[in-house]
DNA sequence: GACGACAAGTTGTCTGACAACTCGGAACGG
DNA sequence: CCGTTCCGAGTTGTCAGACAACTTGTCGTC
């Protein structure tokens, strides 16, 4: 069991249990432990581990069964969920390839009207822009570009290859990314997109406009990534109207 | 509070939460009653009320701190969230358009290659084929076509105006529908398909190919919706990495 | 063989208690 | 008067044990 501190028991446990189902210990269909004997097992008690188990269930992995025992689902794992995975690079690398960056260039510019909106900021308010090729295999595959207040991060910081992650350089100066909203877009490649991710123009590509935000609804980052349609299957768990299947 | 039995009762309780939350009673950044005082008030014991909030905080509606309190947060209220909505008539109606469908067509076809992968059958066998334009306000938008096995479900029973959904056709056959993993692909409109959705040839379009399982991992319905892109916004609440920001 | 009652095993919910933590204000020292 | 420390009330997190509700296989009966 992990000694990771800072996190919920439940949310350990459930690390713990994933892993175990993931590492193949525990197969799809297979029953597990009763949670009187399986909390004794992991040495915390029943309720710790329910609300492990419930968070599971609420994953999709596992369906406890009243009366019967819990069981482990066959979930198709998705390699690249974006229901899941914010940051690009976590993406790439799902998919078992080296994620890169070229063409990185930071600097102050003014913000777009829909970034601007984002932020809840006049247009052509002035914010760090961080524009990047994100790379698999040294191919280009993401065009990214990366918004955020100056006052927050200025745009060398970031830049800053040090810490790599954007969302890693925001939590260390207290804004957490809590959750994103991504709206997602077809688009055709034109020749500036074209050159930059090498693909003929008029590629077909998917745009993603997302806005991250703190866990108090602080707008902290934006981001537009331009991905070729050629080189990402994006996916998405959606999860099934399950009961409500009233009148 | 809600008296819709055959649910589990922290996800009733999570619902009536969520209600308020929703209908504005609670309002975000509000903190919530002390736990015990909640629960004396829904008349449930505290441990269910919790196990409700484990739910409504996983959903980023809730964020209980430690020592403090629950409180609201102010998510943004997607329209069309699709890791939420499986059905393409509750995206319509969550827009707030009248859903519709027309050039309704169900018959008996060879499974093409990726549908019949999809549900595991060798290419060509025979499946129940239902093909869709649905309309919002009248206006076609989303092109759908859905397979499924045809013991289930045979052409004409897909069709079948009485129940209308075929998620519920489904249900009440014992295979009720717990997730769905769907890929997206942009793609441009061909000559047929500019047609039915009444679009110029070469339009932008969004391609979501879908398969859904039950929770014993059955596949029992795939689809293919093509989306006008200038009629839906799609998007997906993303969550944040949160915790394990290690290394 | 079919059917029903039963018992063992499992998850769902309840109750009460204590630990760990937050936060504001009182007490104190400068 | 200001800043600091300390404390206590209030809150969420975890624990322990009990019983209710449900599933499943067994066994006896017809």
């Amino acid at each position: 069991m992990s000694t990771n501190a800072r996190r919920s028991l439940r949310h350990r446990l459930a690390d713990d249990l994933r892993a175990l189902v993931l590492s193949g210990e525990l197969a799809p269909g297979a029953q597990l432990p009763s949670e009187p004997e399986l909390a004794r097992r992991m040495r915390v008690s029943r309720s710790s581990l329910r609300s492990a188990i419930a968070l599971l269930e609420e994953e999709g992995l596992l369906r406890p069964v009243h009366g019967s025992g819990t069981y482990v689902n066959d979930r198709p794992l998705l390699r690249d969920d974006l229901s899941r995975n914010l940051s690009g690079t976590e993406m790439i690398a799902a998919t078992g390839r080296t994620p890169g960056a070229r063409l990185t260039e930071a600097r102050l510019e003014p913000a777009p009207p829909d970034v601007a909106a984002a932020f809840g900021l006049p247009d052509g308010t002035p914010l760090s822009a961080l524009r990047r090729v994100r790379t698999a295999d040294d191919q280009p595959v993401i065009d990214t570009t990366d918004w955020c207040r100056p006052e927050v991060l200025d745009p060398v910081a970031m830049a800053d290859p040090v810490d790599g992650s954007v969302y890693r350089a925001l939590a260390e100066r207290g804004l957490a990314i809590h959750h994103g909203v991504a709206t997602m877009r077809p688009a055709v490649a034109d020749a500036r997109i074209a050159e930059r991710l090498e693909v003929p123009e008029g590629s077909l590509l998917l745009t993603l406009f997302q806005t991250d935000s703190t866990a108090d609804g602080v707008v902290a980052l934006v981001s537009l990534e331009i991905y070729r349609a050629d080189a990402f299957l994006i996916s998405v768990y959606r999860r099934g109207p399950g009961d409500d299947a009233s009148a």
